[in-house]
Order: structure tokens, then C-alpha cells, then sequence
DNA sequence: GCCAGGATCGTCT
DNA sequence: GACGATCCTGGCG
């Protein structure tokens, strides 16, 4: 697998949201395959960007292919991945990963043996990879972080869209973007309707 | 299995 | 001084 280049972060959120799914994302020892993402830009109100440019948020405003950590609930670290060229605000977060390195390490650092327990969430991958606001800004394309692209058994995979979650703001726009099917997706908050990456057409197609 | 509630702290008003 | 792009635990059925 190639290392994935600057210019993929260049463009459009919601392509890069798309595109970085069964891309393998490594940090140091630990590695995992991208399964589900979020696309935020400046124009939705969810967005940290949305109320301006502040000290918190200006490495989204920064070139593209650079870590935005940020603390969440005062406990849990997310990683997101800035995108569109330096000037515009957006980034991807990186929502659930399928462990495929370290895993040993992930335990220990989660302090949990299932393997579906290490990176289905935000909060969990961070803590997983040991990302933490030290790597805010850092480059995605240099040490400690390592970015490859799709295997080839992920090109053909279905990848399927679904409201965000977790979030208070515009969270029905269907910007969340998930591998259809893995095991490794993180669990959306129980609203009482149906939730999930399930589609009908995930469903009628189980690929894995 | 489902749901409610608490933890905890940086950032902004 | 309030809130949040979350996660975990404990209580209940």
C-alpha cells in the first residue's frame, strides 16, 4: 500500500471523508483501517470552525493534511484530519478504526480485551493509537503518524452514509461516512429509531 | 439488553 | 459559569 499524498486532502471534505475509509492510519506501533468518518466544514454549525477563527481551532483554518486534537468532555481526545486547501476550514473525523497492529498495546492502554472494544469510537481510538492534544497540528504525512492507502479487497467495498451522532447541531445532515457492515463501527447513541450504518442496500449486499 | 446519569476540563460568553 | 463532535458503569427488567 502506498502512503497516501498531500493533494487527497486538498480537496472536498466530504471526498475526503469518503475516500479515507479503508486507508490504514498508523501511530507509532498501533494501526488500524479507517472504517467510519464525519465530515465537518466552516459552514455547519457543528463545526468548531463555524463561530471563526480562535486559538482552540486554528489548525483548521491551517494547510490540509495536519491532526486537529482537541479535548472533548474535558476526558477524551478525537482526531480529526484537516482538509480543503490552507484558508478553508474543514476536517474529517475519525470516528472507528478495525485494529490491525499493536492490538496488544491498544489492550493494554484501554485496559479491555475485546477487540471491538479498542477503536469503535473517537474517544476509544485516540486513547488506543495514543493520540493526544501533544499531536494537535501535527502532520499526518510524517512520524509519528502513517497513512497508506485502500487495501485492494476495500475498493470494492460498499460505503454507505448515515446521519452524525453525538453531536446537538445539524446532526441530520448525512455526513457520516461507514465501511457498510464492520464490526468495528462506532455504536451511535440509542435516539430510539433505527441508527447505524445499516442501508437497505448494505443489507441486501454483506461484504466482508 | 436497555437506559440514565456521572465523570471532567478546556474553551468561550 | 455553562457547555460539549464521549465513554463507562450500574440499576432495572
Amino acid at each position: 500500500m502506498n502512503p497516501l499524498e498531500r493533494s487527497l486532502f486538498e480537496r472536498s471534505v466530504h471526498e475526503v471523508a469518503r475516500d479515507l475509509i479503508g486507508c490504514e492510519l498508523g501511530v507509532g506501533e498501533t494501526a488500524g483501517v479507517i472504517v467510519e468518518t464525519e465530515a465537518y466544514d466552516a459552514t455547519d454549525p457543528a463545526c468548531h470552525a463555524y463561530i471563526g477563527k480562535t486559538a482552540r481551532n486554528e489548525v483548521l483554518f491551517g494547510p490540509p493534511g495536519r491532526a486537529y486534537v482537541y479535548l472533548s468532555y474535558g476526558i477524551h481526545s478525537l482526531l480529526n484530519a484537516v482538509a480543503e486547501p490552507e484558508g478553508s476550514a474543514a476536517a474529517v473525523l475519525v470516528r472507528a478504526l478495525e485494529p490491525t497492529e499493536g492490538i496488544e498495546l491498544m489492550r493494554a492502554r484501554r485496559r479491555r480485551e475485546p477487540i471491538e472494544d479498542l477503536c469503535s469510537g473517537p474517544g476509544k481510538l485516540s486513547e488506543a493509537l495514543g493520540v493526544g492534544l501533544q499531536l494537535n497540528g501535527a502532520d499526518l504525512l510524517a512520524p509519528p503518524f502513517e497513512i497508506s492507502g485502500r487495501a485492494p479487497g476495500w475498493n470494492g467495498r460498499e460505503i454507505v452514509t448515515a446521519p452524525r451522532i453525538g453531536i446537538t447541531k445539524a446532526a441530520e445532515l448525512p455526513w457520516r461516512y461507514c465501511a457498510s457492515g464492520s464490526r468495528y463501527v462506532s455504536r451511535p447513541r440509542p435516539a430510539g429509531r433505527q441508527s447505524g450504518c445499516s442501508s437497505p442496500s448494505a443489507a441486501e449486499h454483506p461484504r466482508i
